[in-house]
RNA sequence: GUGGCUGUAGCUCAGUUGGUUAGAGCACCGGGUUGUGAUCCCGGGGGUCGCGGGUUCGAGUCCCGUCAGCCACCCCA
C-alpha cells in the first residue's frame, strides 16, 4: 500500500549512504588506530541511560537539552546520551577495584542532543573519547594529548592547520585570587571569563566590575588571556612569570617538556583564555582549533580528579577528551585534505578483487555463481555484474567502474580469462585455477 | 526558544511582465548484430515544482501559512 507523504530524517540527523559513510569511516578509523597503538582499549555502553545520570552532574537545566523519554507505562525516564563521561564514570566505579591503574579507554560512539542544528553541530553525531583514570601525572596529560594530535596527524594535518589550546583551572584561578578574587567567586569569573571572545571588551570589564574587579586589572587579565604563543616564547615566559608564578608556571614546564618528546609540542600553544564552561574540570584543560580561528572547536577535554567520586567510585584522577566527526570533517574539507571517495575506499580496503561475469553463453552463464562462490569461499571480494547486457566491453566497463582489480570471463566449463583492469593483461586459465591464480596476487 | 536566507529530477541548475503536455547537463538503465574498459552516437525511466490554502479565466512564477535545509543568536557536556 502507497502511503500518501513522504518521510524525511529527523532534523539534525544524517543519511549515510555508502560515500558518505565510508568518509565516516575514513574519520573514525584513523581515530581507532590511533587509540590502539596509544595503548587505549575500546569499550562501549548503553546508547540511552537513566535520565538521573545526567542531571547528577550537569543539573536539571541539562534536561532542555537532552532526548529523554519514557515508556510507554512505564516510570522510569531515559535520555538518549548527549556526551560518554557519565558512563565512563558509572562503568569505571562499578569494578573500579578490579581494574588495572592507570586505565585507559576510547569510545567512538554516536551522541545526540536536542539542539538546533547549525554548522559544525548537529542532533546526532561521532564523537571519539579518550580517557585515562587512575593517573594523576603529567605525563598522562601529555600523553592524552598527544594522542589527539596523533590522529590529526594521521589524517594528514599539520600544526600549520590547527593549534592545541592548553590552558589550567589552577592557573586561572591563581590569577584570580592574585587580583583579590575570593575563592568562593570563582565559579562566576569562571562563567564571565568563558564569555572572552563572544563578548565586548568593554562588556568584559563592565561586568567583571560588577563582580568586584576594578577596571585596570580587568583590562590586564583581558590581555593575559588573549595571549595564544609557543611556550618557549619569550612572551609567554614573561606571563607565566608575572601572572602564575609557583606550582602552575612549573606544571607548564613538565607538560611542554613531556608534549616535547612525545613530538606534539610543535601543535601545541599555551593560552589561559582556554577555561570551557564545565564545572568539573579540576587541572589542565584544552581545546583544539582550526588555526585560523576558522569552525568550532575541534576537540575539549582536561583533567577531572573528582568526577569518578561523583559517580559513587573512588577517588580517582582522571584525564580526557572528546573529538567530534562534524567539526573534523569540515576542518579537512576546508583544507583540501578529504581524499577522494575512490582513494577512501581504496584505504578501506574496499575494492573488489575480481569482478565476474560470462561470454554469453548457456554453459558459461550456468558456472558464473559457482566461481564467486569459490572466491568467496578463499576470502575474495567478487562480484557479478548486475548489467544483462552480453556487450563484454559495457561489462569490462562496469568493472572498472566498481574499481575491481581483475575481470574474470568465464569461457565455458573449464576455462576462463582473468584480464588485470590496471595493466590491460589478459591470460586464459582452467576454471578451477581461477581462485588459487587471483589469490596469490 | 529567537532571527535571516533558501526550497524545480538522485546531484548542479534553467524556466520570459503569470499563459499549452516543466527543460538541460551529470548520474542511472538499455541499444550501437556475432568478445575487450574511462571517448562517442541513439534511446529510456525518473518531477504531486517541499506541503497546504488564497488571488486569477489560468500559478513553478504573486500573497499567506506551514515544513525542511543552511547560517547566526541562546547554549555548547
Amino acid at each position: 500500500m502507497a502511503s500518501d507523504h513522504t518521510f524525511q530524517a529527523p532534523t539534525g540527523t544524517r543519511d549515510f549512504y555508502p560515500t558518505d559513510l565510508n568518509r565516516l569511516r575514513y574519520v573514525t578509523e584513523a581515530w581507532r588506530r590511533t587509540s590502539i597503538v596509544h595503548g587505549f582499549d575500546q569499550i562501549d555502553g548503553p546508547t540511552f541511560e537513566h535520565l538521573d545520570l545526567y542531571t547528577v552532574k550537569s543539573g536539571e537545566g541539562i534536561v532542555s537539552e537532552l532526548f529523554s523519554f519514557e515508556r510507554a507505562g512505564g516510570e522510569k525516564t531515559y535520555a538518549l546520551r548527549p556526551e560518554f563521561t557519565p558512563t565512563l564514570a558509572r562503568m569505571y566505579a562499578a569494578r573500579a577495584n578490579a581494574l588495572p591503574r592507570p586505565t585507559r579507554w576510547f569510545c567512538t560512539p554516536s551522541f545526540f542532543r536536542a539542539e538546533r542544528p547549525q554548522r559544525g553541530r548537529l542532533r546526532e553525531f561521532t564523537q571519539w573519547n579518550c580517557d585515562i583514570l587512575g593517573d594523576d601525572s603529567v605525563q598522562a596529560d601529555a600523553e592524552l594529548i598527544a594522542c589527539a594530535v596523533e590522529s590529526l596527524r594521521a589524517l594528514g594535518l599539520s600544526p600549520e592547520h590547527v593549534k592545541v589550546r592548553i590552558s589550567h583551572r589552577g592557573a586561572v584561578e591563581q590569577m584570580l585570587t592574585k587580583r583579590g578574587v575570593e575563592p568562593e567567586r570563582h565559579a562566576e569569573y569562571f562563567g564571565l571569563l568563558d564569555k572572552v571572545g563572544k563578548i565586548s571588551n568593554d562588556a568584559f570589564i563592565e561586568a567583571a566590575r560588577k563582580l568586584g574587579m576594578d577596571a585596570p586589572e580587568a583590562v590586564k587579565l583581558l590581555a593575559t588571556m588573549a595571549q595564544t604563543t609557543r611556550y618557549e616564547a619569550p612572551t609567554t615566559q614573561v606571563m607565566l612569570h608575572q601572572e602564575t608564578p609557583g606550582a602552575p608556571a612549573e606544571y607548564f614546564r613538565a607538560l611542554f617538556a613531556a608534549l616535547d618528546q612525545l613530538d606534539a609540542s610543535e601543535w601545541c600553544v599555551l593560552n589561559l583564555g582556554i577555561v570551557r564552561g564545565l564545572a568539573y574540570y579540576t587541572g589542565m584543560v584544552f581545546e583544539i582549533h582550526e588555526a585560523n580561528g576558522a569552525e568550532r572547536a575541534i576537540a575539549g577535554g582536561g583533567r577531572y580528579d573528582r568526577l569518578i567520586e561523583l559517580f559513587g567510585g573512588p577517588p580517582t584522577p582522571a584525564v580526557g577528551f572528546g573529538m567530534g566527526d562534524v567539526v573534523l570533517s569540515l576542518v579537512l574539507q576546508d583544507r583540501g585534505l578529504m581524499p577522494t571517495d575512490d582513494q577512501i575506499a581504496d584505504r578501506l580496503g574496499l575494492r573488489p578483487d575480481a569482478m565476474i561475469f560470462s561470454n554469453g553463453t548457456p554453459e558459461a552463464d550456468a558456472l558464473v555463481p559457482r566461481v564467486a562462490a569459490a572466491l568467496r569461499r578463499e576470502g575474495l571480494h567478487a562480484r557479478r555484474s548486475a548489467k544483462s547486457t552480453r556487450n563484454v566491453g559495457k561489462l569490462l566497463q562496469d568493472a572498472a567502474k566498481a574499481r575491481a582489480r581483475f575481470a574474470v570471463i568465464v569461457e565455458s566449463d573449464t576455462l576462463a580469462t582473468i584480464k588485470d583492469l590496471a595493466s590491460g593483461r589478459q591470460e586464459q586459465v582452467p576454471i578451477g585455477e581461477v581462485p588459487p591464480w587471483l589469490r596469490r596476487l
